[in-house]
RNA sequence: CGGGGUGUGGCGCAAUGGUUAGCGCGCUGGCAUGGGGUGCCAGAGGUUGCGGGUUCGAGUCCCGCCACCCCGACCA
């Protein structure tokens, strides 16, 4: 819908993927291989949002294990039957059937809370904020690379806290680490806010998201963090005995960020001649393309080498000597997505101006080497913006307020996107506008004022304008 | 689980029931080229998804199974 050349975003997006190799498919169903290239990104976004998670949200890294023994995941109703339909579930090993199946984790509220309840005894073990990054499988019913993979990979945090408002403060801290990783260091825009209670955590009292537009003009959540009250608590057990003497329940959150994200950088910057790689967590930030002319071959690469060197200490360089025609390179490191490009040919030998390539506007400058090197940082923040002022303005112009539901299912059969509109907040009219038009609420924006209106479906009264689309 | 589709070198495809299953991309070796997917030459690579059946003869026809893909319900 929204650009013509990506009309069959997914065609695109596997085949981009592919040859980018990003990733593989591994043997079973709805799993994939992370290459070298793919999962160096992930790594590099962990890098930051795990010291964003140690530094602004004071939690530690831990490690759990895989398998969740079945009556863990019993102790919680509404989180149990949530996820039971789509657990893998080990009932053989060790050549005999196992008397009490192990679950593998689909998530660790269980296996974690099982242990917090042993770990908090006083009020002065408040708060406990741990976090994970670990892999977890989901048997979804139709697997799609990065977006919805049987197994993916995470980080999941669990804070206990002394009272509601503390656990909300950390609900809140986590959803705005992933808010600064996406826009201040993915370049993605998106809505933060709430979700409705038909789509919120199983367990939770609230669910925290952040919404972001694919231009097919469906919608991807982005993140998650629950504020999970007492819910889990009380099953589990988990409680202190406060200063009074009494005996209280810990006040609970978790959140998690996944590899959904690369899908998201993938599917949001690309254009039509493949990858654009936010340049703070791109692999390589830089390569350099030697353009040789078979008289001067060796100086080239001499001078190639010397310029690798300095760059080497400052930004992620990849000198590309491959016996591959130039024209060839560019179009490789263009569908790679590379930030920036270096050429170095017979003009640039003597000079000291050389001709650099960025990627998001897919424009040449010239620059002198050092001059480069001075202004990096501010190069990269500058590209980074550029490709959020750019998911911003394709979410904006894909965001229409509705007022009437003729129009409202004119928009979902045609062009799809963001739909804000009126919603009176009973499941059942979310459920209708669901059947009849694929769109579901995705969240209730965290600048939502209320005020009066009519819901969209049953025309009574209804508060808050919620955002609907199409999920991912 | 429902609806549709496809299985042939690594990938994408071709092959009226009839010799030794072809082509493009990629891969290996070589020569030239080199500022946006360059050209030529020489190579390697196959139990046609699996199991039966029909036939003088099956990639091709029939039956069964399996796998994967697309569309829906589920979903970070």
């Amino acid at each position: 819908m929204i650009e013509e050349k990506r009309k069959n975003l997914s065609d695109w997006y596997l085949d981009v993927l592919q040859k980018a190799d990003i990733f593989d498919y591994g043997p079973a169903r709805g799993t994939i291989i992370f290459k070298p290239y793919g999962y160096a990104l992930w790594e590099n976004i962990q890098f930051y949002l795990d010291k964003f998670i140690k530094e602004k949200i004071g939690a530690q890294n831990v490690y759990f294990p895989l398998f969740i023994p079945e009556s863990l995941l019993k102790k919680e109703k509404e989180h149990l039957e949530g996820f039971s339909p789509e657990v893998a579930v080990v009932t053989y090993a060790g050549g005999s059937e196992l008397e009490e199946k192990l679950i593998v984790r689909p998530t660790s509220e269980t296996i974690i809370y099982d242990a917090f309840s042993r770990w908090i005894k006083s009020y002065r073990d408040l708060p406990l904020i741990i976090n994970q990054w670990c892999n977890v499988v989901r048997w979804e019913k139709r697997p799609f690379p990065f977006l919805r993979n049987t197994e993916f990979l995470w980080q999941e945090g669990h804070g206990a806290h002394y009272d509601h408002d503390d656990s909300l403060k950390t609900v809140f801290e986590a959803l705005d680490c992933y808010i600064r990783i996406y826009q201040d260091y993915l370049g993605i825009f998106g809505y933060a806010g709430q979700k409705s209670e038909s789509e919120k955590f199983a367990g939770a009292l609230k669910t925290f998201t952040y919404e972001i537009l694919i231009p097919d003009g469906r919608a991807l959540q982005g993140c998650t963090s629950h504020d999970l009250g007492q819910n889990f608590s009380i099953p589990f057990g988990i409680k202190f005995q406060d200063k009074d003497m009494s005996l209280k329940y810990v006040w609970q959150n978790s959140w998690g960020f996944s590899t959904r994200s690369l899908g998201a950088i993938f599917l949001v910057h690309g254009d039509e001649l493949g990858l654009v790689l936010p340049p703070k967590v791109a692999p390589y930030q830089l390569v350099i393309v030697p353009i040789y002319d078979g008289k001067n071959d060796s100086q080239i690469d001499e001078f190639c080498n010397i310029i690798y060197r300095k760059l080497k200490e400052k930004i992620r360089v990849f000198l590309d000597n491959r016996e591959e025609t130039p024209g060839y390179k560019f179009n490789d490191w263009d569908l790679k997505g590379v930030p920036f490009r270096l050429e170095i040919g017979q003009q640039e030998l003597n000079n000291k101006i050389l001709t650099f390539y960025r990627r998001d506007k897919r424009e040449r400058f010239k620059m002198e080497l050092d001059k480069f090197v001075d202004s990096f940082e501010n190069l990269i923040e500058e590209f980074t913006q550029n490709l959020l002022e750019r998911s911003k303005k394709l979410t904006l112009e894909n965001t229409y307020e509705v007022e009437n539901y003729n129009e409202f299912k004119k928009i979902m059969e045609e062009k799809r996107g963001f739909l804000k509109a009126f919603w009176c907040e009973d499941k059942n009219c979310e459920l209708k506008i669901k059947e009849e038009t694929k769109a579901t609420t995705r969240c209730l924006p965290l600048t939502n004022e209320e005020k009066d209106g009519k819901c969209i479906y049953c025309g009574r009264k209804a508060k808050s304008q919620w955002i609907f689309a199409q999920a991912y």
